[in-house]
DNA sequence: GGGTCTCCAGTTTTT
DNA sequence: CTGGAGACCC
């Protein structure tokens, strides 16, 4: 990657003061621009501590920050004497969430002391708390209530803004919880991770005067992604800054594909509206995919620039193969053949696993895949999926820690009041939580004083006896001087028996020992930061490092080896192979059923472009080759139904595709299966 | 308090 | 056909 910027590139990196819109198309140097762009900026003797990068993800802002520093230290960029504030590491390179964080926790008493945060299960359970006590009617599905929150928090509406369709139970249902979700979180002195974003706008649109602060720091802005951004992100955009107007956001609105999740596409369609006297930049050379897929890219994006910023990719990149388009009978057959596609790739090393994705657009499809990839004893490695199980024994010692931090935390103290067993069932349970109601207490405080609560059973009672001298003492042994909280924590998971309860609850002494693995690395991961924390300067350091663990899901995933990756086209986003497989490109896969039912009711074209986009995403990925599939029919509630091509498929110009044949390939037929013969009557198939 | 049974739904997901 | 959630029973 040591070309020559293009001109274009060049006046993104080179461009110094005003907004800046940088319309990067897929494959078009995006991250290059942005990392040299702060490289430029450092050249230019601005302060490396009034530099700041918003991303989304962690592993984004991790691998931004790893090139900012490479190109560094590689000199001929460094600054000739590296006084502190030019300083690389002194840029803040991290996430949106994480940023908000980091505004809160400094400006802790303008939002009422400290606090705990709230991942989606602790949101979701106190969704269900609220539900609890509010007269429903019918049973309502939680997890669609909290996303409804979480949607008009990304929208930046209060409850009144809600929208209330005539005989939507949802809607109704929702404006009666959204306001006391909002309170049970403030009583808990929790935030959840929306409120990171839109708690850091409110916050700065109340108190110019903290706001100041901030816009004293930074005096350069630049957003990643852009076109994921949600309101509550802009309006914290556009407060930060609306002095030195310094904001340089990067995206394509072709690659929009999280509206579902409150990203408003407005915010980059109409950035020059927001921030006035915007500079647009168009990165349209591709520097990542042979010409055939850019050209199927293109077929795939409509040219319309009305809804749109108008682009077209381009390459230099020639060559001869062309996109291959295949239909098997089944998603079976489907996942032998891409396994053997893969199997005849990285056998005798001529690429590398790494090299090959297969693409889904849902979870489900990797089933099929992994099983055949296993069959022919290919490594692999499925990006996502839930490893939300896994990681309960960690979520559960770490309520402890929460509860020990941050006693009104009732949706931890739930998670633990009776894990491990210690006599407080649910009739118990309510009992306290029916008490703390009356008298105005939290339920922590119910505990405490159990004592006082006659209709308590004695079993519980010692029960709550019990959790309170170990919260206690847990928090006593955080808080002591000179103590070490890692030991701490250790003791507390001795204390509970926490070992014997992960034996216990795993069927296999195989997971039992991963779950405790899990424990241990958690164990190790505090130890660590407990090595590097300075006497005195730092000595809460405990809760900034609870924050952060929770902000870090799942982020253990080791890169280890040469493996095949699954993932669905959200997970691909930001990554590229040399080989890519698009399995199931199907109607009601691709778009999806749930897109296709909408039709009648809410906005459904935008949510079809956003499907479509979704597929050109999938698309450009690919480097060297790309092979899109489908299956005629598929198993639906145990039967097989005929299943049509996917509308985006039939919407490439057939000159653009090879079409090949897909058989059954199983994997110990050592089969010589002639590729391409009954290539006409599949041909013929394949496209209609 | 915990285990079993039945019924219903079945996208995408990071923080 | 599966898995999760809630009801129901011991």
């Amino acid at each position: 990657m040591s070309f020559p910027l293009n001109p274009a590139q060049a006046r993104a990196v080179e461009h110094q003061n005003g907004p800046l819109l940088i319309l990067a198309g897929a494959g078009s140097g995006k991250t290059r621009v942005i990392t040299q762009r702060i490289v430029r900026l450092l050249e230019r003797g601005i302060p490396a501590s009034a530099i700041l990068a918003l991303t989304f993800t962690n592993k984004a802002a991790g691998e931004m920050n790893e090139r900012v520093h490479t190109i560094l230290r590689k000199g001929g960029a460094s600054p000739k004497k590296p006084g502190r504030s030019l300083d690389p590491r002194q840029v803040t390179i991290t996430t949106f969430h994480s940023f908000g964080l980091g505004v809160l926790t400094r400006e802790r008493t303008a939002v009422g002391g400290s606090f705990t945060i709230f991942d989606q299960g602790d949101a979701l359970g106190a969704v269900k708390e609220v539900l609890r006590t509010v007269d429903a009617g019918k049973p309502f599905d939680a997890p669609a209530i909290l996303a409804r929150i979480s949607n008009a928090k990304n929208a930046f509406l209060s409850a009144d803004d809600l929208p209330d369709r005539e005989g939507d139970a949802y809607d109704e249902i929702t404006r009666i919880v959204f306001p006391r979700y909002e309170a049970a979180l403030r009583g808990f002195r929790a935030f959840d991770f929306d409120d990171l974003v839109c708690g850091t706008a409110k916050l700065w649109g109340d108190r110019p005067d903290v706001l100041a602060r901030w816009q004293q720091r930074y005096h350069y802005v630049l957003v990643d992604e852009y076109q994921d951004t949600n309101r509550a992100q802009l309006e914290m955009l556009r407060m930060l800054a609306s002095g030195h107007k310094n904001i340089c956001v990067v995206g394509d609105d072709d690659q929009s594909i999280y509206a579902w999740r409150g990203a408003d596409v407005r915010n980059i369609l109409e950035f020059e509206d927001h921030f006035p006297g915007a500079t647009v930049v168009k990165l349209e050379q591709n520097y990542r995919s042979r010409a055939p897929i850019i050209a199927v890219a293109n077929a795939v994006i409509p040219k319309r620039a009305d809804s749109r910023h108008q682009k077209v990719l381009f390459t230099e990149r020639g060559g001869e193969t062309k996109v291959r388009v295949g239909v098997a009978p089944t998603p079976e057959i489907e996942a032998t053949w891409v396994a053997r596609q893969v199997d005849d790739l990285v056998r005798g090393d001529k690429v590398r696993p790494s090299e090959v994705a297969v693409l889904y657009r849902s979870n489900g499809q990797s089933t099929a895949l992994e099983e055949a990839l296993r069959e022919r004893g290919i490594n692999h490695r499925v990006l996502g999926g839930q490893q939300f199980f896994e990681r309960k024994e960690v979520k559960d010692l770490l309520a402890y820690v929460k509860v020990a931090q941050n006693p009104n935390d009732e949706i931890s103290l739930r998670r633990i009041i009776n894990y491990p067993a210690r006599g407080i069932g649910g009739t118990s349970l309510d009992k306290l939580a029916l008490h703390a109601l009356a008298k105005g207490w939290t339920l922590w405080q119910a505990v405490e004083r159990v004592d006082a609560l006659d209709d308590v059973p004695g079993g519980a009672r010692e029960g709550c006896k019990i959790l309170e001298a170990v919260i206690e003492d847990t928090r006593r042994a955080l808080r002591a001087t000179g103590a070490s909280p890692t030991a701490a924590v250790r003791q507390l998971a001795d204390r509970i028996g926490l070992r014997s309860e992960v034996d216990a609850s795993s069927p296999s002494g195989q997971i039992a020992a991963r779950r405790w693995a899990n424990v241990e690395s958690l164990l190790a991961s505090f130890q660590r930061r407990e090595s590097r924390a300075t006497e005195g300067a730092d000595s809460d350091w405990v809760s900034a490092f609870v924050h952060a663990l929770t902000l870090e899901q799942g982020k253990d995933e080791e890169e280890t080896g040469e493996r095949v990756t699954l993932c669905t086209l959200h997970g691909s986003k930001g990554l590229e192979w040399d080989h890519v497989l698009l399995v199931g490109c199907e109607e009601g896969l691709l778009p999806h059923s749930r897109t296709l039912d909408r039709k009648a009711t809410d906005a459904a074209p935008q949510d079809i472009e956003e499907e479509r986009r979704l597929f050109y995403v999938g698309v450009t990925r690919a480097k060297e080759t790309l092979t899109l599939t489908r299956a005629a029919t598929r198993a639906m509630r145990g039967k097989a139904v005929p299943r049509t091509p996917s509308r985006f498929l039939l919407e490439i110009p057939e000159e653009l595709v090879d079409v090949v044949g897909v058989r059954d390939e199983p994997a110990r037929t050592v089969a010589s299966i002639e590729q391409g013969a009954g290539g006409l009557l599949a041909a013929l198939e394949a496209l209609r």
